[in-house]
DNA sequence: GCCCAGGGTGTTT
DNA sequence: AAACACCATGGG
């Protein structure tokens, strides 16, 4: 892992803080924390008792990687081009959030609202804001955040907020619950489908079962994998997936 | 101006 | 169960 090689894991597509600046250091936050990383603290950093779980680092990606050369060429293919993608450990709440707003949207958009959201709602700890608590979303209207730009989403995410400010969500629970039935918790949730909801339990409950299907998943199991379904992938299903992912979107000519 | 973006919800066939 | 309209916004 490399100043260059971690943009396979923080600029992925599975967090949305995360920005590389011109001298090729990284800026990134979660949670209420935030950091930069240069050539010169990469290490010191992944060796930090937050970070180094933020990045999963007691994983071995490697092994999961040979699994999946020996399941299917193409897999391997995917896995090889990214062998410093990993799975972060987010805050499940922030995940939530996060893929809340991504339906129907853009990275680089997505990006921004989050932005604006923690700049706006969250608490300052210096130049860092943290991502707002289920509390602060809660007590907003929903003109507040479509002031924001998050449009017709801005009603789900405030109306998700006021259920979880409310205690109706255990994330705990749902890191142990059998994936169907956390799945069905979270889609209760308003403006939380199924996508969404696997987005929150693969990266913010580390459920790495999970298997997000968005757009780009469906186009690429149709032409990558044909006649192939999620389950087929394993208990690491969630982790392959985000190496497909990442290899379609860097392979647009494949469709 | 048009098309699309890590979809969800409610309604109609 | 599958197809459809509608939901806002801005980047390319």
């Amino acid at each position: 892992m490399n100043l260059d090689t971690l943009g396979q894991t923080v600029d992925c597509g599975q967090c949305f803080r995360w920005e590389r600046l011109p001298d090729g250091s990284w800026s990134g936050a979660a949670g209420s924390r935030c950091v930069q990383v240069t050539g010169e603290n990469l290490s010191g950093v992944l060796s930090d008792a937050f970070w180094a779980d933020y990045f999963d680092m007691g994983r071995d990606y490697e092994a999961i990687r040979e699994r999946f050369c020996a399941l299917d060429p193409i897999l391997g293919q995917a896995a090889r081009y990214a062998p410093d993608l990993r799975i972060l450990n987010q805050d499940p709440w922030e995940a939530l959030c996060s893929f809340l707003l991504s339906q129907c949207n853009n990275i680089k958009r997505i990006k921004g609202l989050v932005s604006r959201l923690c700049k706006t709602y969250g608490e300052s700890n210096g130049a860092c804001a943290s991502f707002p608590r289920p509390e602060a979303l809660a007590v907003l209207s929903e003109q507040d955040l479509r002031a924001l730009g998050c449009g017709y989403r801005a009603g789900y995410l405030v109306g998700t907020a006021r259920r979880v400010a409310e205690g109706a969500l255990d994330f705990d629970l749902l890191r142990r619950l059998p994936l169907e039935e956390a799945k069905r918790e979270l889609t209760a949730l308003p403006g939380v489908g199924p996508k969404v909801a696997d987005c929150a339990l693969l990266y913010g409950l580390h459920r790495l079962e999970a298997f997000p299907m968005d757009v780009w998943m469906k186009r690429a199991m149709k032409v990558l994998f044909p006649g192939r379904k999620p389950e087929d992938f394993g208990e690491y299903a969630g982790v392959a997936q985000q190496y497909i992912f990442h290899y379609s979107r860097n392979h647009p000519e494949l469709f």
